[in-house]
DNA sequence: CCTTTTTTCAAGCAAGCGCTTGATCTAGAC
DNA sequence: GTCTAGATCAAGCGCTTGCTTGAAAAAAGG
């Protein structure tokens, strides 16, 4: 029978398992090459098994790329609902969104989000709405928030297209950030944060930092 | 011999040769379904011809790829380093600037610029300097329009941050935009510069429009 | 210790891929 | 007409791909 649903969840951060491996290594590698560029074989020998192996856990490579998406969007939705749930001034709270979804974007290891970002059209059609109905989840919580700044006065403009505005800014960054670069992510936030609601935040002196595209 | 080096320049619309029309087609095909899944034997059906044929022309594949993205870039080159050159108030040139970017990126038949973007990694490292160089000459005129504005007191902020944001919200335009959904280009680049420049423009009024992801 | 179940191996099939090849067609110059 | 160079055809080669398969190994249960 087919792993997956066990009776105890794991611990978090314990050692995932090889499904969970499997997922993990998968991410890593369809993030550097795109889905289409990297193989079964290159997952299999990335994660330490056999050309044929991986079958045992997955029915088909289009499974591992949902899986891989789905894992990605649940744990940021934990955290993003967490702050959505909060008490706080709508600024403060709207920052910690910023943040969070910095670091689900781009801390080392967590290479689901960009898979979902820039791999989209690879997923077959058939397994999109499940990973739809993540999405809507997750930007619920930022319509709440910035009903809030608008009734503050800090948000002027049409939500949906200020928020795809924004979203746009926030994603892209994962094209050009390069950790280690004199810019750590809680700075981006707050950056990005100003950005988008003018004031209030400090801006960055520069540092004498890397290229980028 | 191979074309290309014709000794007259076509006039702008006309009928753009095989080559040209491979490099259009491709384009549409490389945006709708990415450069991994689009065979050259799509290609070649797409344009007319037979399997192999495409090779009189390209000797690659990835050569194809090169000159979507070259030609993409070309082209939207010559119009914004045109408005860079013109006078007149700064918000109004930047405003232009981002009617223009917006042009190229979403007008109907007008590919290039979504492939540059969606599958850069697909393009071989040997390609990718001279593509680099006419992006960077591309930053550049924005960067003198955004320094006009700081004179002017319309942008305040880190510069290389603030324009990295700035176009991330109008290159991810391209992944929810739908046109005909009630919410033309113009209209969508006097929202967007309203976005980052605050005050001075006039938010929309919802159309009743389409769904977005 | 033997049986049963779970997990992994290693070879390989069928299909699709980028690209090659030698022949064929077309059109203008003489 | 004849020649020639440009343009296209149509078959297919060699390779990689996702996935299958039948068996072997490892773990778990009694």
């Amino acid at each position: 029978m087919l792993p997956g649903s066990k009776a105890v969840q794991a611990p978090r951060d314990a050692d995932p398992g090889r499904r969970g491996r499997i997922i993990r290594e998968s991410a890593r590698l369809f993030r550097e090459r795109g889905y289409e560029r990297t193989s079964v074989r290159d997952i299999a020998s990335a994660t330490g098994l056999q050309s044929g192996s991986w079958v045992y856990y997955f029915r088909t490579k289009q499974e591992i790329l949902a899986a891989v998406m789905e894992e990605g969007l649940q744990r940021s939705l934990v955290r993003i609902e967490a702050i959505g749930q909060q008490a706080g001034a709508p600024r403060a709270r709207f920052e910690a969104l910023v943040r969070t979804h910095l670091e689900t974007l781009l801390a080392p290891g967590q290479d689901f989000i960009p898979v979902l970002l820039y791999d989209w059209r690879s997923l077959e059609a058939a397994a999109r709405p499940r990973v739809v109905a993540l999405q809507r989840r997750y930007e619920a919580v930022w319509d709440t928030v910035i009903a809030e700044l608008r009734a503050a006065g800090e948000w002027t403009g049409a939500t949906r297209i200020d928020r795809l505005l924004m979203f746009g800014a926030l994603n892209w960054i994962a094209h050009w950030y390069r950790p280690g670069g004199g810019l750590d992510v809680r700075a981006l936030a707050a950056e990005a944060t100003r950005f988008f609601l003018r004031g209030g935040g400090r801006s960055l002196k520069r540092k004498p930092g890397r290229r980028t595209r």
